[in-house]
DNA sequence: GCCAACGTTGGC
DNA sequence: GCCAACGTTGGC
């Protein structure tokens, strides 16, 4: 199962939202760049990802799941090629897991956060998520 | 099809 | 507020 990272600036989507909006989840919209929305494109109903803050706090605070896969940005021109999927959350890290910790674990260096700073929506690698999960003291699976 | 100019993102 | 990274646009 892969898993994957979506940053949001908590002004725009906050943690908190998603987690106020419950298990019916919300549409994770506003991606407009072609490698996220590959990213999108592969997600499955189940996967799990973790939730980024970036700007403000900058750090990973939670654990979200796939709802339902890519379908076509409602938010988007209706000629526009834009996805969006469903995600809801799903449990907060006890310790949020910042920018900075990660920097400093070289086990993590070669993380997309890392090399593709930009990049809104991002895989993780299976190794990335576990360690991440014990930094965060919460249960990988 | 190349590349310079420009806009946007996001860390600092 | 600055600047680096990167994607996109547009002239040639």
């Amino acid at each position: 199962m892969a898993h994957w990272l979506y940053k949001s600036e908590p002004f725009k989507w906050s943690w908190d939202a998603q987690v106020k909006a419950g298990d019916k989840g919300t549409f994770w919209d506003g991606v407009r760049n072609h490698a996220a929305k590959l990213n999108l494109m592969r997600m499955k109903v189940g996967e799990r990802g973790f939730f980024y803050h970036s700007n403000e706090g900058k750090e990973i605070v939670g654990i979200v799941e796939v709802t339902r896969e890519a379908y076509p940005d409602p938010t988007a021109e209706a000629a526009e090629p834009w996805v969006v999927v469903e995600i809801k959350a799903v449990k907060p890290l006890k310790t949020p897991v910042s920018l900075a910790t990660i920097k400093g674990e070289p086990r993590l260096a070669d993380m997309a956060l890392m090399k593709l700073s930009r990049l809104s929506v991002q895989p993780v690698t299976e190794a990335e998520w576990e360690l991440i999960c014990t930094m965060g003291g919460v249960d990988p699976a």
